[in-house]
DNA sequence: TTGTATGCGTTATCAA
DNA sequence: TTGATAACGCATACAA
């Protein structure tokens, strides 16, 4: 049986009382350093374990956050909640995980929950649905923390951790233009959502300072997955003036696109280099391996740990706290044939 | 701030008592339809929520349970916890995910930590290096239910819910077989724990069923790597019969053993079959896509959810499960070129 | 059918 | 420095 031990059968136990035992054990200082020593000692012996729920009850504190993505399983969320939980755990914080399943009903039922549950604080990433932000803004007014990590919403008192998706599609587009392709494509996901925007209007960006001028029938809307990579490759390659580049900002897509160029029997990097984003696992394992935008999803997690953290220091006032990392470029063969060597070792 | 309405509220808002409000929340049948509904509506109305931490303060169960792994961001084990998570929440349950990072003084910790938070289950899959016991008979005395997935330890009480590795490892090799393969290599990784073993001894019985002989010199103790599958080719392919054909017991092996035959210009799969274990994404993403085990991770944890929840149901009788999930051999390119074809539509 | 009283395990306030 | 008591919010045994 869950025959607990109680401050009170310590009390008996010492013939004191049960307020003692709690100060003793809490480091409270008005109290001798006798009893402290033999409470303690004796707790200790009798393998007393304090109860959570009661100290949840008295404190309102659970001890617990939640954190809610689409899914765990996609590398880049798992990830994140690595890091979150590396972060987490040594405070003594337990990370509860909810998934919406890219469901916006999911998400505001999840939400609800978690706040039933009194987790302390609230760490997501919206789903893709994501229009009304209702829920959010009851999390604020119960007071729990809320942290949005890469995909996120602009909403007054929340903090937000993102990497730079400007600069990650910048930089992918500049390298292209490093290596010397001139007909570049992009595509893109879904522009309704932050990341994708910010990721193409770096692509823009690039190609404007470079010279290059934009072409909006190099710009494909597709999902991201591999079909969706064919199927740009072979809108693209039926064009007049066919690209000899593209950066994805999917992964998957930049798989199937090269796939469909291999298909087409267009050399990848030699005719046409392809860049991809996000370093999922198997950009690497490629024997043609990919370029990609790196985003370092477990330093995402622990930051917005981080960022939840401070905002549990101070109780009173509102922190709204904006950080953004910075991506870091991975140059593999399907850009480069010049440091393929190189990026083979794995 | 978070002035949340209790039953008190409702109750002086309708000049009635707590226990009154209490009895009607909770469909008590003493009490009468109309305050019922009235208390009902005007808790709607007030924005009445349960206070979790009173609730589990008096009925000593938190709804939470912890789910301990190794790294959650391995494909096999967020996918468990996925199914794990999609079985939970519906119940209303919330699941707390910690890891171990292969650590045995780590998971002793985390188990701990676990009671103490009182969750109401723990569904773990045991770190590599675990050999005490200690912290599962704690688990078991305070009658926390406690079920293993995938790495388990035999303690009796203890629920567990596997895949049949015999199983993997007799299909893996009977294939390797039928394709005409006679000199069959095994890299395995770490024969203490149970899954290697089996698929250990799945190989051997393979071999023994079709009238091969086992070769000592054909089996290779790796880690679960890259690297290590390089370093198996490259000490089986030194051998005076070097053998035509690999099963092993990591995907990742398995990729490293094709690069580095590819690299000493050994033929995958004409020359040489390959066939790994897992099912991780990328053996269907490259290029020379890898045979596998599929292990059914989400199904895995849908299972041990299941486990779980029975037990709940009977909280009185000590319930003690064992489910073997059957693998799906996944037939690819590095072992078929027949069907190699076939499996490219990803 | 409803009200009263108590306990779940802690901590905090007040008094001694 | 320690003890007595109340409070956190809820559920329930018992009384009415």
């Amino acid at each position: 049986m869950k025959e607990k031990v109680t401050i009170y059968d310590i009390a008996k136990a010492l013939n004191i009382t049960a307020a003692t035992v709690s100060r003793a054990l809490n480091n409270n200082p008005k109290i001798s350093e006798a009893t402290r020593t033999l409470v303690i000692e004796t707790a200790k012996k009798m393998n007393y374990e304090q109860n959570r729920f009661a100290l949840a009850l008295k404190s309102g504190k659970s001890n617990n956050v939640g954190v809610v993505v689409p899914f765990i399983n996609r590398n880049f969320f798992s990830s994140i909640i690595r890091g979150i939980e590396e972060e987490l755990y040594p405070k003594g914080y337990h990370v509860i995980i909810c998934q919406t399943h890219e469901d916006t009903k999911k998400e505001e039922e999840t939400v609800q929950n978690l706040l039933n549950a009194q987790v302390d604080g609230i760490l997501m990433s919206v789903s893709k649905t994501t229009q009304q932000l209702r829920h959010f803004k009851k999390v604020l007014k119960s007071n729990t923390p809320l942290v949005f990590f890469d995909r996120i919403k602009e909403i007054d008192g929340v903090s937000t951790v993102t990497i730079d998706d400007f600069q990650g599609g910048y930089i992918a587009t500049k390298h292209l233009i490093d290596m010397g392709c001139t007909r570049i494509a992009h595509a893109t996901v879904d522009l309704a959502l932050d990341i994708y925007k910010y990721r193409f209007e770096g692509y823009k960006e690039a190609l404007n300072d470079h010279g290059i001028p934009f072409k909006e029938e190099y710009i494909i809307k597709t999902k991201s997955d591999i079909d969706a990579g064919e199927k740009a490759i072979k809108k693209l390659m039926k064009l007049k003036n066919a690209p000899d580049a593209i950066f994805s900002a999917s992964d998957f897509a930049a798989l199937g696109a090269i796939q469909e160029l291999t298909k087409l029997g267009v050399k990848v990097p030699n005719e046409f280099a392809v860049v991809g984003f996000s370093n999922e696992p198997f950009t690497q394992f490629m024997e043609l391996s990919i370029t990609t935008v790196d985003q370092s999803p477990v330093e995402m997690g622990k930051m917005a740990a981080r960022v939840f953290l401070e905002q549990m220091k101070e109780p009173t006032l509102k922190i709204m706290k904006k950080v953004e990392l910075s991506p870091e470029l991975i140059v593999r063969k399907s850009s480069s044939s010049l440091t393929a060597k190189q990026q083979t070792n794995i």
